[in-house]
DNA sequence: TTGAAAGCGCTAACAG
DNA sequence: CTGTTAGCGCTTTCAA
């Protein structure tokens, strides 16, 4: 056979018609039994699986939603994807992936070809370009169609719409806290430029503990990461010329790479500093010592997105816009020395 | 505006039919220079975008390739979604993702939701438990149909289609060959069941490369693991049991948590054992120390199935079917020591 | 130079 | 109980 078979095919087949052969099919029971039958075993031989794109057509329905990520290589990215995948499935649903790469024009072209038709919503995290220029036109094209949208963690004000994400002054205001709590008081801290939404809250909650327990703030201890290939001399730079007894690193790579560098210049990680993440993934684990860090449940968060937006897909009424704090943890690992 | 406008509403709106509509937007010099003009303008102002699902039910053909996985939250499979993603998009398609979730199930019930209509081929890298149970009727169908589906990492001989792989036999033929050119002798394996296709071969370059270097195989020194919960345990009894300058794990996460077991029973690594791991990912880069590993290129491996796959999308032609095999390379970190 | 009509596969209101 | 028809949005052949 060279194709599956078509609900026109069957009809020429069995000398009925075309409707008579779809009704059949759902058990419509203006049909009798005996046609039915007939219809449902001769569909079952040939294996009938409705084609999917014509039901879209009829029904201006894809059963597809459109999931738009600044990157896939990635614990958290991937974490989210699944999460969005396992409800996307159990509501029939089928996930379409686009990667932006970090970049705008690339996140604007997955958001242009799928629009038209082809998803039935989206679910996006926006690129760092796209936080960084402001440019949030792509996205009100999609608001003025009301094609619902739910955002998640890399989110903007500046558009109004579902969103999911992880309260992030508090995640590093608890994480200072904590190390503060066990007896640090010169906290460093290694993170990336404000722009990302991220960034900047993450920034404020470390001020913020700090100030809240009278510590002194020091900007030499601040390291802003621009790019990946400054991290190791900025860290490096940040060891020689400070003494402080713990480091605050935004993901965990930066933390990662904090050890490496204090083990490279004999500094006993967590005796002489200690060290905690404001992400969580695999490689957290398998450091020595092993990071404490602050878990964001990508697997979570990706779950709830796809609820709200299926909420909101399959809605008759036009829900209010809601906006869910997905809760963090810190996971105690061995990078922290209790120094009371 | 309540959606994107079609065809028929420009036509409307113009006052002329909607095949003049249709022809003018794709500048057909049968149609007057004025009215494609007019046309044309008119469509930019609305931003008129045609409709992807009627395209696909018209040309029978929908741009979607399905990608078929065990596992996202994983380096080597969302490399390869990556590289799957950067050749799909240049070429115009769009991927629709199905984790499997290593599940004959979940993999089944993907391909049947996708077969009709949404795609046109399918990228595949089989569940654990389909290469267990051996079960490929899910895949008779896809070749039943003439559907393009090529397969990577995770295949199958039963089954004939166009293959993206690594050589798995030389990948710890190597391997061990390099730990035994740096002077080691009693090299053990740490691995999962045979019936991956992956772990097979693997073995057997593990028993062949000690054979040409005429060193007897000591069965105790090769450990499989079943289930991931075990995966400590069983290395704890291989390290308390036996004695050896090496081990080779089949992973990444193997590799890693022998490290850390090591680290408990007070075993230098690599002064005492050396560790090789059979896949490259995030994990190798940060344990201490850095894990000398078998670089898989998963992002090469995505692009030449998304490659191939699209060739024989677009083929008039019935190609013939090919295997391609993906070069992989040891990258030398600090777990080798050289005890020559 | 333009438009009518058929058709991609399916559904459903309506007629018989 | 069954069939005809219109229509989802688009393309393309053929007729005007």
């Amino acid at each position: 056979m060279k194709h599956p078979i078509t609900l026109k095919e069957i009809a020429k087949e069995l000398g009925i018609s075309i409707s008579t052969v779809s009704k059949s099919l759902k058990n419509y029971s203006e049909i009798s039994q005996e046609t039915r039958d007939k219809v449902q075993a001769f569909a079952k031989l040939y294996n009938y699986q409705p084609n999917n794109i014509a039901l879209s057509l009829k029904n201006r329905k894809s059963f597809a939603i459109g999931v738009i990520i600044p990157e896939v290589v990635h614990h958290f990215f991937a974490s989210v994807i699944k999460g969005i995948e396992t409800v996307a499935i159990s509501k029939g649903y089928t996930i379409i992936i686009g990667v932006s790469n970090e970049h705008l024009d690339k996140e604007k072209a997955s958001i242009k070809t799928l629009s038209s038709g082809t998803v039935d919503g989206f679910i996006i995290s926006l690129s760092e370009e796209t936080l960084h220029n402001q440019d949030y036109s792509h996205l009100n094209v999609i608001s003025n169609y009301n094609i619902p949208m739910v955002m998640f963690d890399r989110v903007t004000e500046q558009i109004e719409c579902d969103k999911v994400i992880i309260d992030d002054k508090p995640v590093s205001f608890n994480a200072v806290q904590h190390l503060i709590n066990t007896g640090h008081s010169k906290i460093a801290f290694v993170t990336t430029e404000d722009y990302l939404s991220v960034g900047k809250l993450r920034t404020d909650g470390y001020y913020e503990a700090l100030q809240s327990n009278n510590i002194t703030i020091d900007e030499h201890l601040v390291t802003k990461i621009h790019d990946q290939s400054e991290l190791e001399t900025k860290v490096k730079k940040l060891i020689t010329m400070n003494t402080f007894d713990a480091i605050v690193a935004v993901n965990e790579t930066y933390a990662a790479t904090c050890i490496k560098i204090l083990e490279k210049h004999n500094i006993k990680s967590p005796d002489d500093v200690s060290i905690i993440s404001l992400s969580n993934g695999l490689i957290s684990l398998y450091t020595s010592p092993s990071i404490s860090a602050v878990n964001q449940n990508g697997y979570l968060m990706g779950q709830k997105s796809a609820e709200l937006l299926i909420n909101r897909i399959e809605s008759k009424e036009s829900l209010p816009v809601t906006t869910e704090i997905v809760p963090t943890e810190l996971i105690l690992r061995d990078s922290v020395k209790n120094r009371n």
